[in-house]
DNA sequence: TGGCTCTTGAAGTCGGGCGC
DNA sequence: GCGCCCGACTTCAAGAGCCA
């Protein structure tokens, strides 16, 4: 059988039928759009292009169609697909497919995907929270306590600098986020950056990149961190090496890109001038929630239970000296048992919680952009 | 609450171009 | 002529938001 020089039809298509499958073997689930991303950056088709290509794959038997809870489908590999992709060659393909994977937080799942996308399209090597979860990339092995921790999502620019992307969108405990101090330690404490050599790459960790669409999130990091660097617990010099960046992801999971990048320490020098911030943000909203200081202590205490999902009920207690009680109990608690808690440590733990977020300061990520663009227009020659 | 509109994702159809 | 890629246009369904 006679080869031609330029593939036909028939073979383009069918190197686009395996493209998509290598992908859908990375991630573990791709919608449409994100393969079009992948696979036909540059066409103004390329959404059409991977839904026919997906289509005449399901109808191969060779994907698996999942309906995500937020709407919108994504799409696996079959046990036939996966079956295929070995023969290829694509030994990390399971043998069951990816019929059993389960998509139990897919806006985490997404930003990291849609992150990861982004960056192999700006030229970065990258490995997938699939990969890094099924030890198909290059993990640094830090524990903190008994938990060893892993990235989101790693990547590799010009074969050596790795990046360790945490994707950061739902709420951590201080505890949690003191790990992840713990790690930037290990991680970008060594002057050239965490060394490693694995079968999957070898490098130096030299920076860290927290991604979040929800601002309150990347507060809540930079506060743990500020904290961190005051207490002397790791040098100051490592938030040049962390990168915050705040991303744009609708409920529905659509991808709108990046809103703004920030190092650590730069947003940190910006939190400094917190009250300049404060002045531009009553400009832009004329009506600011009201100070903590002129809430009553019955509205600080529903101020301070609201917070329960996501603190421990026993955390809370402890706090304020209350016996353990149920999340009921505590949110109906008697007035007279209101006024007996301390009104300073009510505030105190709201400032704790609050001041960083959202409903405080009324900051958005629109903010968060309007906040980099003003830094950023400062004439640095006249900041202090 | 129901109807309407808008947005978004998935999919169908058609025609031009290309290689065999 | 056939089979495929590619681009453009269209249709359909589901969800969200708005309004009477």
């Amino acid at each position: 059988m006679a080869h031609s020089k330029r593939p036909d039809g028939y073979e383009t298509a069918q190197a686009n039928r395996h493209q998509v499958l290598r992908w859908l073997n990375r991630f573990g689930g791709l919608t449409t759009s994100q393969l079009s991303r992948l696979v036909w950056p540059d066409m103004s088709s390329g959404q059409r292009m991977a839904q026919r290509t997906i289509h005449a794959l399901k109808k191969g038997g060779l994907v698996i169609r999942r309906q995500l809870p937020n709407g919108g489908s994504t799409y696996v590999l079959s046990e036939r697909g996966s079956r295929l992709l070995r023969e290829l060659g694509v030994t990390t393909a399971s043998a069951r497919g990816q019929r059993d994977l389960k998509f139990e937080k897919p806006m985490h799942r997404f930003i990291c995907n849609e992150f990861a996308i982004d960056r192999h399209l700006e030229g970065l090597r990258i490995w997938t929270e699939f990969e890094i979860q099924r030890q198909q990339a290059p993990t640094p092995r830090i524990t903190v306590g008994r938990h060893r921790k892993i990235p989101d999502l790693i990547t590799q620019a010009n074969d050596v600098y790795l990046s360790w992307v945490e994707v950061e969108n739902a709420y951590k405990s201080q505890s949690r986020l003191l790990e992840l101090v713990t790690v930037a330690d290990r991680l970008l404490g060594p002057r050239d950056g965490f060394e490693i050599r694995s079968k999957h790459a070898e490098g130096f960790f030299t920076n860290m990149v927290f991604v979040a669409s929800n601002l309150s999130r990347l507060i809540a990091v930079s506060r743990c961190f500020s904290v961190a660097f005051e207490k002397h617990l790791i040098s100051w010099d490592i938030a040049r090496d962390i990168e915050l960046v705040a991303v744009s992801m609708t409920e529905r999971l659509r991808w709108s890109g990046t809103v703004g990048t920030v190092t650590l320490e730069t947003f940190l020098i910006a939190v400094e001038q917190y009250t300049d911030i404060q002045k531009v943000l009553l400009d832009e909203f004329p009506e600011p929630p009201p100070r903590l200081e002129d809430l009553s202590s019955w509205t600080l205490w529903k101020h301070c239970v609201s917070l329960f999902e996501e603190d421990t009920v026993e955390e809370l207690c402890n706090e304020f000296e209350l016996d353990t009680a149920s999340p009921d109990a505590l949110k109906s608690l008697p007035d007279n048992k209101i006024d007996c808690i301390d009104r300073n440590q009510m505030l105190a733990y709201l400032r704790d919680r609050l001041v960083w977020r959202d409903a405080d300061v009324g900051l958005n990520t629109e903010f968060l952009q309007q906040c980099m663009n003003w830094y950023s227009q400062q004439d640095p020659d006249s900041s202090s």
